[in-house]
DNA sequence: TTAGTGTTATACTTGCTATAGAACAAGTGC
DNA sequence: GCACTTGTTCTATAGCAAGTATAACACTAA
């Protein structure tokens, strides 16, 4: 798996790890029950520090996304990740305020429908 | 208008300030060319900082939300609501990271469309 | 024992959020 | 002219999050 971090971008390190991580599973480079590289391994793969990718790693964790032992990180199995309550209100409030930053520029449901129906397509097509 | 600021979320105030005042817009609470209370006013009203309300407003002014002149801010007519580029880029990528998000937990195309759908049904009933 | 896991603790820098007070220029209304 | 209200700018402060850095600890496997 390759994960690509952009310094430059404002976007929180530990965030962008994870997004890149959640984009590896869904394209199927990570398969199930596969092990993550160490905290300490990535980081030094990706120059930055230990508890930046620890951060990300446990995130993930609370998310249902990997579980962890003394041995490392694992991929939770795609019917063991369940979404909390909390999360799934957080996902809503992020819905509703999108959805208000385009209603203000006028656009049409059908214009809001294909949106997001083109942005799923693009995060199949992506090698 | 009323607006509505929770203090003990953890969402920074202005950026609360930014979208009550979109859903004002929206329900129509705020009509075209009215004029915004002033900055020190509204944070009298609100009990916070002057500072906080103007920058709001200055950010839904780059927005292209409201203008402003030495009279005060006021509402842009939406047909000069006009998104720019870098705008437009950022609520992509939003888009982006909310369907990463929701597939991750293997949701369906159906539902990710329901789910849209039903926001904007939301917001659009909301009194 | 040695090396590699994750875990925990402390400390420091940087930037953002929010508050606070003060002063300035420009327009409005008396 | 004068008082009032606008937005604007400046400085200062406090709290918090992000990221880096170093060190030490417990557990596991070769």
């Amino acid at each position: 798996m390759l994960l690509e971090i952009d310094l430059s971008n404002e976007t929180p390190i530990y965030i962008q790890l994870m997004y890149q991580i959640k984009k590896g599973i869904l394209k199927g480079h990570l398969q199930p029950k596969e092990s993550l590289p160490s905290v300490r391994v990535l980081a030094g793969d990706l120059g930055v520090n230990m508890h930046t990718v620890n951060k990300a790693y446990n995130l993930l964790t609370e998310e249902g996304v990997l579980t962890k032992n003394q041995k490392g990180y694992f991929l939770q199995p795609i019917h063991l990740r369940i979404q909390t309550k909390e999360s799934k209100k957080l996902m809503n409030e992020r819905m509703k305020e999108l959805m208000i930053d385009a209603l203000v520029y006028d656009c049409s449901k059908e214009e809001l429908a294909d949106w997001q129906k083109n942005i799923i397509k693009e995060l199949e097509e992506e090698e």
